[in-house]
DNA sequence: TTCCTATATGGCAATATAGGCACATATGCA
DNA sequence: TGCATATGTGCCTATATTGCCATATAGGAA
């Protein structure tokens, strides 16, 4: 598998709504599966599934303990970009909404926005 | 589109080879559809269709200049993250090939590595 | 206008991915 | 040992993605 291969692997793991959402939630801490499931209305064989697909693009780690198994973020160099991609996706509607709405940056900072429109 | 979809729709558009070679290259500059083609062995039209779900995607953006249309990085926070994986994945193979091949990291670093193995 | 070049789009077949069910495995407890 | 709980895997169908071909659109030149 070549490198770009492998990083394609990784966008491929992130490029789907419950999985990106395990891994937003894994920055927070280590969770159990049983967690983890309880967070998504999917079968849980789904999820074993997900996490699975996670932990062979080296994106989290496992951990047994017991009969539970924990997974925690391993790359977490992907949480900078997440953030970014959020800011400039928030930034963007903002902007279609001035535009749309016609108003000044001044009026959304005084007067606190979609009431007033 | 939630703001989860629309991450997602962003490491979709990165998870193909094609488009992930296409926005390294663009990291580089602006350039039009046909040098794009160029870079790889597919047909214009696929490369076409690449480009479109980029764009949608927010991560890069193209402008008209005659009958060339010049493709663009937007989306530039997303070439940390790839130079972090890239760092992280060549971390990796080091550590796989010196426990495979019982070499210590100062033999490596004086040696020179693979001739001496 | 007509022709040419650059790029984009619709349709279709091949391939890949998703998700649930049944079942397998693994660990702990009695 | 036998049983219960937590998690993982194989198989299957539904859906999505891919890539090429034919065709459409757009801009420039004659």
């Amino acid at each position: 598998m070549t490198l770009l291969e492998k990083k394609v692997q990784i966008f491929k793991a992130l490029a789907h709504p419950v999985r990106l959402g395990i891994v937003e939630k894994l920055a927070e801490g280590e969770r159990c599966v049983c967690d983890i499931a309880e967070w998504f209305d999917c079968d849980r064989t789904t999820i074993s599934k997900h996490l699975s697909i996670l932990k062979n693009a080296g994106i989290i780690a496992d951990r047994k303990e017991g009969l539970k198994v924990n997974y925690s973020l391993r790359l977490t160099c992907i949480l900078p970009v997440l953030e970014c991609v959020e800011g400039k996706l928030l930034d963007n509607l903002r902007k279609e909404f001035e535009s749309c709405c016609g108003m000044a940056r001044e009026d959304l900072k005084t007067s606190g926005g979609i009431e007033n429109a």
